[in-house]
DNA sequence: AATTAAAAAGCAAACGTTTTCATAAAAAAA
DNA sequence: TTTTTTTATGAAAACGTTTGCTTTTTAATT
């Protein structure tokens, strides 16, 4: 029965070798015989040794963990990006310790000293919705701490992001309305303090600038938090507006689902007399009827890619400070909530 | 500026004061006067120090990490036991490292290996479908590590578990249908091999047992991977069967799902012409049509017991292994999918 | 065989804490 | 005041690695 835990010093005296030799023996360093470095795994196999992070990560300053900070776990889109970086951080040896921020700045704060205080190698952060300034992620790039910033990004400085082209996502959907014949086109818009959502209006906006379709100020409502219930409660506000719209493109798919279930109960026709169009390909938007146009928003793809990215930030010693973007491209699927017969 | 990292002997330096004092004072021991603890804090705040955990970890061998291992991030269950656990955790000072199986055995066997190197302080594990052995999991307890399973609970060693009474919560749903007025119930069991769907499938049988209602092997079929798809394909076979079952059971509410979509392209009613129950309250089961009556699954609850469990067995200095098994409450959360106007 | 160069192994000092044990200062008791 | 007790501080040794530098061994060259 093996000692509870082994380390280098036990496995070196069992094998009549210096502690240094062993531990280069385990790191393949070069300056070991093949010899030697086959007696030394073989030993490490036998005794059941496996290293101690915390140690070495003491000595290297330098942990194999990276930090991922969300608004919240539960939130599909968060949950996938997360399972992709984690695929990807597993494959190369390290592990992710999670942080939620619930969207607020103190929080986001608190988990920024925590992932400092564990010398992460790295941090994957979406921002808070409450967040203004930034000055708390600088903290990292004082210890050297490779960051990369995804989906609401930071914009104050130069930093790693990755995203989609939420413009040109919002552009996309909006032609699309405008192609099956809508003419009056209303946007359920996001918090517009967050990249993101300003960008969706923006795309949006220069969409029906450039087909010099209707624009009204009345046909544009931010809302704060964008879940089914501000859907389905806005939807009658927004059909008792005159002229009434005859398309709708929601920055998220829970409002989305919501105004079609509220469009139902007074007796409007999805997509006849309104089409509906989402933002995120959740599950849900093929199971709600009729089931929902949306853009695919890719989330796992970005979390691989941030990962990578990451990545390659912490292995490569250069302590230059890079700031690369990534654009993950979107596409546009079409469902029954946009198919008309008579087209345009 | 303040220097990068300031450790505890900077601050010991800079307030003429001993390496120990220092450290006794932040970690408020007894043994410190008022006086010299606000001066070591002030000063600390003044420098901007903050622990390094890495060190502390080292020297205490135990660190201030708790360890998650889940078949997948991104499955909506597992998405929303993580955020209860971290919510529970971060409020006790503690971090969650979040690791995915895959289901896969060695894939499992891996992340073990992994939180044990990081000295975790405790870990909380649902088991990957593939998992038939657990003996991986006793290494940890050779480390003095606490350990809690939620959900796919290991069977095989006492252990801490954290689950919902899945035997109950079939039956309930089971007496339902009966209750509405079902004789010909069908059941879509999930794999065999984890307890939880063995659980449901018992808890099936028990009430049609009970009742002196029709039992039918055919009405029972096993899927190994729950998805809308695998539902919806089923669907046109069990329908198909005679006599025609009245009443579905299903095992998740992706599959319960997949019935009621597949249903209705065969012309078969829900409720009328068959009612059918769900499994997990998941967001799709409002949005369906029918809606659909389902079990809430209750986890992030979930979560927060096993983080709280957990941390008790963390703090408990005696070395005492417990097990102790939690059981969370459920609620069959009627829809329309049972709603019938001619009830028994 | 002697010298030099290259390869392999070892020594010892870090990394930043925590904690045991010893000591100094202050307070209480004699 | 002196002694005893209590309270507050300090010195130093760990925890298990990594790594710069030195030493030994082996191979290559003369």
């Amino acid at each position: 029965m093996p000692k509870p835990n082994v380390t280098l010093k036990d496995l070196a005296r069992e094998l009549n070798l210096s502690l240094s030799t062993v531990s280069r023996a385990l790191q393949n360093s070069e300056s070991i015989s093949k010899k030697t470095r086959k007696r030394v795994l073989a030993g490490a196999e036998q005794l059941g040794y496996f290293p101690n992070s915390m140690a070495s990560s003491l000595r290297r300053s330098k942990s194999n963990l990276i930090g991922i900070i969300v608004p919240r776990i539960n939130i599909y889109f968060h949950s996938r990006v997360i399972s992709g970086i984690e695929e990807v951080a597993f494959k190369n040896g390290y592990n992710v310790v999670i942080c939620q921020s619930n969207d607020s700045y103190e929080r986001e704060v608190a988990n920024t000293q925590a992932l400092l205080a564990n010398r992460v190698g790295g941090v994957i952060a979406c921002l808070a919705l409450e967040t203004e300034d930034n000055l708390h992620f600088l903290r990292f790039s004082k210890f050297n701490t490779p960051l990369v910033f995804f989906d609401r990004v930071c914009q104050e400085f130069a930093c790693n992001k990755v995203v989609i082209d939420d413009f040109e996502a919002a552009y996309k959907a909006t032609q699309h309305l405008i192609d099956i014949g809508c003419k009056r086109i209303a946007h359920i818009a996001g918090y517009q303090g967050t990249n993101i959502f300003k960008a969706r209006l923006e795309g949006y906006k220069a969409a029906l600038r450039d087909n010099d379709a209707m624009y009204l100020d009345d046909y544009i409502k931010e809302i704060k938090d964008l879940n089914y219930t501000e859907g389905y409660i806005y939807s009658s506000k927004l059909f008792a507006l005159k002229p009434q719209p005859d398309g709708i493109f929601c920055a998220n798919d829970d409002t989305a689902v919501g105004i079609i279930q509220g469009a139902k109960t007074i007796g409007i026709k999805v997509p006849e007399d309104c089409a509906v169009i989402g933002f995120s390909n959740y599950p849900v938007s093929t199971i709600v009827e009729p089931s929902l146009t949306t853009i695919d928003d890719r989330a796992i793809e970005m979390g691989q890619a941030a990962a990578k990215l990451l990545l390659q930030q912490i292995e490569d010693k250069s302590d230059f400070v890079s700031s690369q973007t990534i654009v993950i491209e979107t596409d546009l699927i079409i469902r029954e909530s946009t198919k008309r017969t008579h087209t345009k």
